[in-house]
DNA sequence: CGGCATCCGTGACGATACTG
DNA sequence: CAGTATCGTCACGGATGCCG
């Protein structure tokens, strides 16, 4: 079970600590902020966790609100692992929380693990503003897609959208990192070519053309 | 020592909460926002924290670059620890965990510590756009004071503003936790007397008048 | 095969005692 | 006052086994 271990103080920060706390719960926030995912999905992109952690977690946050657990209709009758709305409110949290780590991501160490959809969260920033749609994202480890202007904020997803993309974007993870870091503006990169536009929707002329 | 235990990802996220993610961390982050604190002070305001977690924590911290062991001049030579500039980029991070946390801040357990300036943080966002100056608040559990419109943010401090304030705020903790929840606004509170405005220059003006 | 439960070794944590 | 030393306990990581 979750941390019997509060901190046992009256703040906010502290009670958001005392559910978030533990380790890799925020990480599997991370995840699921990426839409539905199995249990096998979980313990193959979180490398390192143990079967029996992720599975005590997962039914802490489901305790906690954090998340609910749904059987998928036939065919592939699996159970999914969803965020609750409350859950899905924990973006800004995670938005902040990579804003600050950027700094910290500089080399890619021979141990570390890399899933496309983990650029979706710097790049939400970058595209905010730029008009509503969906934008597909191909980067060479994968590829994944972002909601802009959806009623709850932003979300995205991994993989192709379920929907027709109003624009494609191509760029490689490098880029991703300094957009994230603030090093690389969002528009120079396309103008240089380090982003390609596909497209023809208002979105990819926005994106384009700006 | 810090995590050695890394998460051994290559995501912006990941690397901050190897960092952050290890117990009492974020909470130690937080007793420095509101200034450069005694080994003693973070141990009494910490209740439960053990004086060698304590300790370990403060090595990692400085080793991270997120705070400086600091030893005052005399009389009362003891050092002090404070955050780096690094550190205080720590603020959106404790301010996206304190809102998500408020709603979790219901009442108070008979277990719960309190300290006056754990209020500051949800009052910064409230009194963000007023106007710049210092404010002094008093609670009945102690006081603190914010400072409005400073160069690197606003910032805030436990106990007497160094400075002469420039307004005066005296509320509940109850009011504040509101505050903090969004249930209650500034403005609003203001004019029920829930808030008492004291002061004379134009920032109190403006608490009083809007 | 996906979804856990069990067992075990290691290390982190919490409480107390002690020291410069 | 500012930590270090010691120790029991628990959480974590890794491997394996069970069961639909």
């Amino acid at each position: 079970m979750s941390p019997r271990r509060s901190y046992d103080q009256y703040c906010s920060a502290a009670r958001a600590l005392d559910v978030l706390g533990d380790r890799w719960t925020l990480l599997i926030v991370r995840e699921l902020l990426a839409g539905p995912r199995r249990y096998t999905d979980l313990h193959t992109d979180l490398p390192g966790v143990s079967t029996d952690v992720l599975a005590s977690r997962l039914k802490d946050m489901e305790r906690d609100g954090l998340t609910t657990r749904r059987r998928l209709p036939p065919p592939g009758a699996a159970y999914v692992y969803e965020l609750t709305g409350r859950g899905r409110e924990l973006l800004p949290v995670l938005q902040a929380l990579g804003e600050w780590g950027a700094a910290l991501l500089t080399e890619r160490r021979p141990t570390d693990a890399v899933r496309a959809h983990w650029f979706a969260l710097p790049l939400l920033r970058c595209l905010a503003g730029l008009g509503d749609g969906v934008v597909q994202v191909r980067l060479d480890e994968g590829e994944f897609y972002v909601r802009l202007g959806a009623q709850d904020g932003p979300v995205y997803g991994e993989g192709p959208a379920p929907e027709e993309p109003d624009a494609r974007l191509s760029l490689d993870a490098e880029s991703c990192t300094a957009l994230g870091r603030g090093d690389l503006m969002l528009l120079d990169a396309i103008r240089d070519g380090r982003i390609a536009v596909a497209g023809e929707g208002p979105l990819a002329k926005a994106l384009r053309e700006a």
